[in-house]
DNA sequence: CGATTTTGACCGGCGC
DNA sequence: GCGCCGGTCAAAATCG
């Protein structure tokens, strides 16, 4: 071969014709992924300009009806971070303000698009040109949290978990208790679970990663809910300023009534999704009794209602107790993170407003603020 | 007896 | 460089 290569001209000329052929024949195939990707582009951007169109008119009849009031609560990350909290406090609750600190208290809280986490550093250092990598990295990292108020140690949801570790956070009494996804091996699924400092009958599970195995439905709920977050993100580079905005936009839209809290952040290492319960409006005393065997499958009768959109699924939430009295806590997340993907328009809507948010670029969004 | 929990050790990131 | 802290590992203990 190299004695080929030290022959002149004529070899020479062959090559480069040859090789400027390749190149030339590689450019048409660019152009045409270049074409290919416009047109997604612009399709995309379509779809988003009508959802959030939808999502505005929505969101004004709801302020203008006053409350048939769903409450929605949604979250959603930054690039990096996604999570989701679920609150179920007794209705009590004095709305907003105290809501809102409540999340701020919470860890993930806050939404800083600006910085990354660190899976994304890991991205972006190495050229991995390997998009799966990255978004595995990133689906790994992604994060949606739930806040309820239940006595269990630890809300079922449906899956089987494996405790692996616990320790004392700094700043609370109570530790922290770190679980592993056992329904399949290698499944990369880890939640967290820990109570509130500041109301020790809160429990904030934090969920992280993507299940790599077929769940039952009611494990099904709240892992789509990660998963669509953890996509969100991936999918959301695009950058934009105007993502406080869409964050507040989305929390109003989302959130509705005051007592209800969507939080998003991208704070800290992770972008996270917060889905409060705890605030829920004044009927919602979903009390958890805490039954560990409560069986996941409940999930559907939590939400007596057909989901009908421009409502909230979490309208189960506000169901008064006797409606369905045997949910647990692991019910009633499930129920909300089915809620929130169950409709096809709020999560064509949500996916929307998550993907603006994603381009946010303000470091503390808080959906919540009223 | 296998699966799960407990718990101290270990590791890596981060701030000083 | 050092210490703190969050997260994970892994051996021992416990459970069903």
């Amino acid at each position: 071969m190299n004695i080929k290569m030290n022959d002149h001209s004529t070899v020479d000329n062959e090559d480069r014709s040859h090789e400027l052929e390749a190149m030339q024949a590689e450019l048409g195939r660019m152009d045409e992924e270049n074409k290919r990707l416009r047109v997604l582009l612009s399709q995309v951007t379509n779809n988003y300009n009508t959802l959030q169109a939808h999502l505005l008119a929505v969101m004004k009849q709801r302020d203008q009806s006053g409350h048939e009031v769903v409450q929605r609560q949604f979250i959603d990350l930054g690039p990096t971070v996604n999570t989701v909290v679920v609150d179920t406090d007794e209705p009590s609750h004095s709305s907003t303000a105290g809501g809102s600190q409540e999340i701020s208290t919470s860890p993930s809280n806050n939404i800083e698009v600006g910085s990354l986490g660190t899976e994304e550093k890991e991205k972006l250092s190495p050229n991995k040109n390997n998009d799966q990598a990255s978004q595995e990295a990133t689906m790994r990292k992604a994060r949606v949290s739930v806040r309820a108020r239940s006595e269990a140690p630890m809300i079922t949801d449906g899956c089987q978990w494996r405790k692996y570790g616990q320790k004392m956070a700094k700043g609370n009494p109570c530790p922290r208790a770190y679980y592993r996804c056992t329904m399949a091996t290698g499944c990369p699924v880890r939640k967290q679970v820990q109570r509130c400092a500041d109301d020790r009958s809160i429990l904030i599970t934090t969920y992280e990663g993507t299940h790599n195995h077929p769940l039952p439905p009611a494990a099904a709920a709240m892992a789509s809910t990660t998963s669509a977050a953890a996509s969100m993100l991936l999918s959301g580079s695009m950058s934009s300023t105007d993502g406080l905005m869409n964050a507040n936009f989305l929390a109003r839209t989302i959130l509705p009534s005051t007592s209800s809290m969507a939080t998003i952040s991208a704070s800290a290492p992770f972008p996270t999704v917060t889905l409060d319960l705890t605030h829920s409006s004044s009927s919602n005393q979903l009390q958890l009794n805490r039954s560990p065997a409560t069986a996941p499958s409940s999930l559907p009768n939590i939400f007596g209602q057909p989901v009908v959109h421009n409502q909230s699924k979490f309208t189960g939430l506000q169901m008064s107790p006797e409606t369905h009295r045997p949910s647990t806590l692991t019910d009633t997340v499930s129920a909300a993170t089915a809620a929130i993907t169950a409709d096809p328009n709020f999560s064509a809507a949500l996916a929307a407003a998550i993907t603006s948010i994603l381009g946010g670029s303000h470091p503390t969004t808080n959906a919540t603020s009223s």
